[in-house]
DNA sequence: AGATATTCATTCGTGTACACATGAAAGTCG
DNA sequence: CGACTTTCATGTGTACACGAATGAATATCT
C-alpha cells in the first residue's frame, strides 16, 4: 500500500544512472560507452593485465569483457597478446593509438562527471560519492560492539 | 594525471546499481528482473495504461517496454487489449494472478531497498534519495539570479 | 606424482537499454 | 477538407550484463 516505486533506491539509482550515461554517449566521441572508457582508463591507470583480471578491474564479469575488449581490438585502441607463463592468459595492453585516446577522453570524462553532478553542490557531492562507494561495498556499518 | 576512475560518479553509479542488481535477483521469486517488478508495480499504483506510456512512467524506451510486457504477458501476470478510442494504442493491465503476485513481491522488494541501503544510517539514506533523485532529474541548482 | 580444485577464456541464452526506421492512427493548422 | 506533425507500436541492430556450461591450464594438497 504505502510502497511507492520513485522512492526506492533501486529504481533512483537506475535513473541516475541513466542521466549519467545519456550524457557521456552525449560528449564522448565515436560512440565510445562507459564501459569501454572504463577499461581503457584502467589499462591507463595499471597497465597491462589479463582479461579476467581486467574485468575484474572494473566490475564486468568474465562473459562481457570479452566482447568489451573485441571491440576495442576492432577499434585499435587496445591489443591482446598471449601471456608466455599461463597460457590460459590474455594480456590486454593499450595501443600507442589507444594511450593517446585516453589522453583526449579523460578530459571529457571529467566534464560529464562535472555535468551529472551538477544538481548538487560541492559538500553535497564528497557525501554522495562516498555514499555511493558504501552501498557498491556493502560495507556493514559497524555493529556497536564491545570490542574494538 | 589525477583521473581516478574509482572516484567517477558514473563507476560508482554503476557498481551501486549492481549492487543492487544482485539483492534484487537473490530475493525475488523465479528470476522477476527490476525493471519488470516497475512495470507490475507501476500497474499496481496507477491502473491500466497504454504500453509506451507505461515505458515513460518507469523510465524504459518504447524498444524495451515491448520485450518487458511481453515477457509479463507470457508469464500471465499482465494483459493487452486494444483500446477503442485509440486503435494505435495497446492497453496494458494487471491479471488478478498480477495482483496477487504484486501483493506478494512488494513486501521483498522493501527488503531489499533496504539491504541496499544497509551500509548507510537513516539520515544518509534520506539524504542519498533526495540527492539521487536530483541526478536523475538533473535538476539545475537555482543560480542566484536577482529576479525571484 | 596423482587426484582434486581453481582459474582463465570462451560460448550460449536471456534480458535490459537505446538509436533508428517504418507504418498506421491521431492531432493540428491553414 | 487536406497537408503537416506527432504519437504509438513494432522491428532491427548494437552493446552491456550475468548465469551456466565447457575445456585447457594452473594451483593445491596429500
Amino acid at each position: 500500500m504505502t510502497y511507492q516505486l520513485d522512492e526506492q533506491v533501486g529504481f533512483l539509482l537506475r535513473r541516475a544512472h541513466q542521466r549519467h550515461t545519456a550524457l557521456f554517449a552525449e560528449h564522448m566521441p565515436a560512440g565510445l560507452t562507459p564501459t569501454q572508457f572504463s577499461a581503457l582508463a584502467r589499462l591507463n591507470e595499471r597497465g597491462p593485465m589479463s582479461q579476467n583480471l581486467l574485468g575484474r578491474e572494473i566490475a564486468v564479469d568474465a562473459a562481457t569483457i570479452k566482447g568489451v575488449v573485441d571491440r576495442l581490438v576492432t577499434r585499435g585502441l587496445v591489443a591482446v597478446a598471449p601471456d608466455q607463463e599461463d597460457l590460459r592468459r590474455v594480456t590486454v595492453s593499450l595501443t600507442e593509438e589507444g594511450v593517446a585516446f585516453v589522453a583526449e577522453c579523460i578530459p571529457i570524462a571529467q566534464e560529464v562527471s562535472e555535468l551529472t553532478l551538477a544538481p548538487l553542490a560541492d559538500r553535497e557531492r564528497t557525501q554522495l560519492l562516498a555514499d555511493l562507494d558504501r552501498l557498491a561495498s556493502g560495507v556493514q556499518p559497524e555493529a556497536r560492539s564491545p570490542s574494538s
